[in-house]
DNA sequence: AACCTCAATTGAACATCGTTCACTTCAAGC
DNA sequence: GCTTGAAGTGAACGATGTTCAATTGAGGTT
C-alpha cells in the first residue's frame, strides 16, 4: 500500500531526527531505526536508497524548521537592524539548542554530489532572500548586487561563529556568542563612510 | 628503540595527510596506513591511541602551516586593512587548495572532548592574536577587550565564508569567494558612526 | 655461545557498520 | 483454491576500528 510506505518513511524520518539529536550524527545506523520503526534493514532501503538520503531528509526538515523560526523572528521585530539582531539571536540559538541537528546540516556530504536533490539548494536560497530584504530596508540606496553580496557575508559572518563555537573551537574564552554576533551584525547596520567591494 | 618509534609516528602522519588531501577524512583507515608504513595495525596502535589521535595529528600541521602562511601575509603586507585583506586572501586560497585538509578541522570531533590536547586549543588562539594586532592598528582607540571581540566576528566570519563554499552551500551562484570576504574586511576597517555591542 | 627477559610487533579475531539479494510472504485478481 | 508480482525479510558480504594472545628479537647475563 502507498500508504503504509508514507507513514514509516515518515516514522524513520522522526527517529532518525530523535537519534541524530541525542546522539549526534555517529550514533544513527540503519539497524537502530529499523528496529525503532518495527522493520527490516531491507525494508529501509526501500524507503531511503542509502543511509545518506535518510540523513537529507532529516536536513531538509531542520531547514524548513530554520527558516520558518527566522521568519518568523523577522516578522515580530521592527524591519532593519532590529530584525536582524532578532534574525541572528534565533540562528544562535537554534544551533545551540539543536546542536546535532545543526552540525549534521554541514558534516554530512554526499559521496557522490550530484545526488543531492534540487530543494536543497532552494531551501537554502530562500533563508538568504530573508536576508536580503532587511538589509535592503535599511540600505535602500545600494544596487541589488551588492546587497545580496553583503547578505552571504552575514550569513556566513553568524554562521561561523556559529560553527566555530559549537564545535568549541571558539568559546574556551569568555567572550559570548552573543556579544560577538551582535558586533558582526552591528557593522552590517551602522552607517560608514564609503566600503569596498 | 626511541628513534624508530618517531620516525613511524611522522611517517604515519605524512601519509595520514596525504590521504585525507587526496581522498577526504572517510579516505582514511587504520589498515591502509599501517600498509604504507609497513607495519601491522597492532603496531599504529601503538604509535596512536587511535585513529582520531592520528587525525588530530595531521590537523595540528595544518594548523601550524595555516597559521605561519597567515603570518606572512601579515608580515608583506601594509599593516592594518591590507594585510586583513591579504590574511583573508590566504585562509580562502588555503581553504580552497587543500579542501579537504581544511574541512577535517572542523569535520572532526573527537568522541571524548575531554582528550582533546591542550596544544590544540593555544594553536589556534595564536592565530586570534595575529587579526588583534592588525585590528588594533587599525582602531587604536578602542579597548582591547572590544578588539577581542572583533577579531573573533571577522575570524568567523571569514571562516564561515569558507565553509559555506567548500561545502559547496553558497556558490551555487554567481558571488566569488573573495568579493564576498572582502565586503566582510570592509566591515571591520572603515570607520564607522558607532557601534553596537 | 647459550640463555633469559621483556618490550615491541604481529595479525587473527571481534564487534559494528552500510549494503545487497535470494528467499519468503501475502494481498489482490482470476 | 490458484497464480502472480510486489513488498518484506534477514543472513551474508566486505570494510571498518580496535583488541590481545602469541610471536619475535634485541640486549643483558651467565
Amino acid at each position: 500500500m502507498q500508504k503504509r510506505h508514507e507513514n514509516l518513511r515518515n516514522l524513520a524520518i522522526k527517529n532518525a531526527q530523535n537519534r541524530i539529536s541525542t546522539h549526534g550524527l555517529h550514533g544513527l545506523n540503519s539497524r537502530f531505526i529499523a528496529k525503532k520503526i518495527a522493520c527490516s534493514v531491507g525494508t529501509l532501503y526501500n524507503l531511503f536508497k542509502s543511509i545518506d538520503f535518510l540523513i537529507f531528509a532529516v536536513n531538509l526538515k531542520t531547514l524548513s524548521t530554520l527558516e520558518t523560526l527566522l521568519q518568523q523572528a523577522a516578522d515580530t521585530s521592527e524591519k532593519g537592524e532590529l530584525a536582524l539582531q532578532a534574525m541572528a539571536n534565533t540562528y544562535i540559538n537554534f544551533a545551540r539548542s539543536n546542536p546535532h541537528l545543526w552540525l549534521t546540516l554541514f558534516e554530512h556530504q554526499f559521496t557522490n554530489t550530484e545526488d543531492t536533490p534540487q530543494d536543497y539548494y532552494e531551501q537554502r536560497t530562500s533563508l538568504f532572500h530573508i536576508l536580503e530584504s532587511q538589509l535592503q530596508h535599511i540600505h535602500p540606496e545600494l544596487p541589488l548586487q551588492h546587497i545580496a553580496i553583503e547578505a552571504r557575508a552575514l550569513w556566513a559572518g553568524i554562521h561561523g561563529i556559529c560553527m566555530l563555537n559549537i564545535t568549541n573551537k571558539l568559546n574556551d574564552d569568555g567572550y559570548t556568542l552573543q556579544d560577538i554576533a551582535a558586533t558582526l551584525v552591528a557593522k552590517f547596520t551602522t552607517q560608514h563612510q564609503g566600503g569596498a567591494v
